[in-house]
DNA sequence: AACAAACCCAACCGCATAAGT
DNA sequence: AACTTATGCGGTTGGGTTTGT
């Protein structure tokens, strides 16, 4: 049995609204509010309206002081940055833009902000790729990452498979994530640090098997300069050891599916399009390679972030997607964090 | 000029959750 | 506590508009 309809939908009007239902809708909500009752404002004013219908109208449409369109390049780092750090909220988002709603958002973000991102990141791939092309073939010595080179040319990095096995799945987990490739999606789209908790965790198995970053946050941080997340730490700074919390980090559950699984629903971010940017970032997959392969263009060195003088895509991007001011921007992004590695808790069966 | 493809955005849909009883 | 209902949210769709051939 699903849910009653909310309203008769056999009497009820749908499609675009006449600018009589506009007016009508505005002066009542002007002069009376909204009343705290959407379900019966359409009957009170005498419109053939669903009453969710009538609250989406007010709301995308109707309410004073609502921008339309002409998005400032201001509004567009902070709609970037903020959805780097915690995906499509746009509800959240959106309060962060005054006169903005998420509707508006969602679709800019959808029809331009995102082309315009990936977009840029493509031509400058390509224009470093054409003249990178003699120096790759050369870092392709004998002790670097195999690289795959696919049919359509592009360099494919190639991430060796671990020998622990992938863990089992939890309830509603579908399998794209467990594997390999999306373990490394998952890294990035965590993008945070971890903490040495997290680094003397057995996978540091060095026959084979994937070394889990101790600190990934470079590639991340040059989107956005932001603090770090440390879930792990997050995790041991529920200090009870029986603390269900802290579970996460023992043997009792595998870090690989109960902590990676937390991880995953962190952001709600769009995994194949930040690893089409992270793969056609050549400089910060070398990056990677330095620091957990002891190899590539960084001549070994392998602490520390990377140097913020670099001219990188990254740098550019990070420039691009760092807001100029948030009013509460962080203590936003805490929150949401917190929020986030709460829920995935609760959904991992912890009270 | 005619048509097709791509783009854009308002509106809808269904789910999750808060609020009320 | 259990159930019902309203609200809020994010994903998706449909149709109008623009652009390309």
């Amino acid at each position: 049995m699903g849910r009653a309809p909310c309203c008769d939908k056999a009497n009820v009007k749908k499609g675009p609204w006449s600018p009589e239902e506009d007016a009508k809708l505005k002066d009542y909500i002007e002069q009376h509010g909204t009343g705290g009752n959407w379900i019966a404002l359409p009957q009170k004013i005498g419109l053939k309206r669903c009453g969710k219908s009538c609250r989406l109208r007010w709301l995308n449409y109707l309410r004073p002081n609502l921008k339309h369109g002409g998005f400032s390049e201001e509004e567009d780092h902070m709609i970037c940055n903020l959805y780097m750090s915690i995906g499509s909220r746009w509800s959240i988002i959106a309060a962060q833009l005054p006169g903005r709603t998420d509707n508006d958002i969602k679709n800019y973000w959808n029809t331009k902000l995102k082309k315009k991102l990936l977009g840029k990141q493509r031509k400058e791939h390509q224009a470093r790729r054409a003249s990178n092309l003699k120096q790759d073939s050369m870092k392709k010595s004998s002790n670097s990452i195999p690289l795959v080179i696919a049919d359509h040319g592009i360099q494919t990095p190639y991430w060796p498979e671990p020998l622990m096995p992938i863990s089992t799945s939890y309830p509603n987990q579908d399998n794209r994530h467990n594997d390999h490739a999306s373990l490394r999606k998952l890294l990035i789209k965590l993008g945070g640090k971890f903490s040495d908790d997290f680094q003397q965790e057995p996978y540091d198995d060095a026959k084979n098997s994937l070394q889990l970053p101790i600190e990934f946050s470079s590639t991340y941080q040059q989107f956005n300069d932001q603090k770090s997340i440390n879930l792990f730490s997050f995790s041991s700074s529920m200090s009870s050891s029986d603390n269900p919390y802290s579970k996460l980090l023992s043997n009792e559950y595998n870090i690989e599916g109960a902590g990676m699984h937390m991880l995953q629903g962190l952001n709600g971010f769009p995994v194949d399009e930040f690893d089409e940017m992270i793969c056609n970032n050549p400089e910060s997959l070398d990056e990677f390679k330095c620091r957990h392969y002891g190899v590539g263009t960084n001549n070994g060195v392998s602490s520390g972030p990377i140097s913020t003088e670099s001219t990188t895509a990254w740098d550019d991007m990070g420039s691009f997607i760092n807001p100029p001011n948030i009013t509460n921007y962080e203590a936003l992004q805490q929150e949401v964090r917190e929020e986030c590695a709460f829920d995935q808790l609760r959904y991992l069966g912890f009270p």
